[in-house]
DNA sequence: AACGTTGAAATAGTTC
DNA sequence: GAACTATTTCAACGTT
């Protein structure tokens, strides 16, 4: 249905662009909600930065960094580099 | 119902944390989508580039872009450069 | 000389990353120094973004840049925006 | 000496400009030359990935992460998060 | 050579 | 309004 130069690409393209602003919508909606919960904590006396580097620990996929590492220790053991 | 240094201070921080993090999730879901619809629409032939620079047209005021704009060419102008 | 396998290895993949840690180095270094140029400018009272904006149009291409408006000109008017 | 609006803003704008150009010019220079020696080391059998990552390692302050760690510890220990 | 993936740069937003 | 953080955008890289 790929048709950017033909007759109906422009309704095509309006239809994405909808359905993105949309979802924009929706996005910024739950960033507003969050930094709300950040906010309220913070008032409760919680320091939110720590909070932040937690919830940033936690989102990063363990086992995959565990994976790169195997590699990297290789090379870095090859170029005598220790840490 | 501020605590953060007494016993429960850790309960709460964790139901902030999980409120927090739920809203994540749910913004990370529209993210993906909106990230589909680009691929979706590249697939097709679109000029995603053009597509976002539209996007943000409409986003912003136009008086905003505007003055934006006219700074621009004071700028160019003052360099000495044309386009 | 390709010997990623055998004894010499470690040592011309250690030369390897020596010499481009330097080079990122020196990059990096040029990158502080533009940083501190715009910082200055901004002290003193101009519009940074509209210079990368001026920037960007000096490093584009004249067609290039052409070509490139007239497919955000398309889409705007594809969906109906007037700007 | 800011003068964003007077008579010499246009000659302060202008040098602030040729100074970043120049700039990015040299550190686009190092970066041709980083491109050039990872192409180097892939010709000769070397995973640059692995390369990269073992670069980005190194380039990360480490004292610095120690520290924070300690700050995000305390809470994450507070929420029973373990790593 | 197009595609997705990744990393760096720039912009926007938030906090102090 | 200055600094920091987060997000978004852009370019490079490897892959198919």
């Amino acid at each position: 249905m790929a048709d950017p130069v033909g007759n109906n690409a422009g309704a095509q393209l309006k239809s994405y662009m909808e359905r993105i602003e949309n979802l924009q919508e929706e996005k910024k909606s739950y960033a507003d909600d969050i930094r709300e919960v950040f906010a309220e904590a913070k008032g409760n006396g919680f320091d939110t930065k720590a909070m932040r580097a937690v919830l940033k620990l936690r989102a990063q996929d363990k086992a995959e960094r565990r994976e790169q590492e195997a590699v990297v220790q290789t090379y870095a053991t090859a170029i005598g580099f220790e840490w």
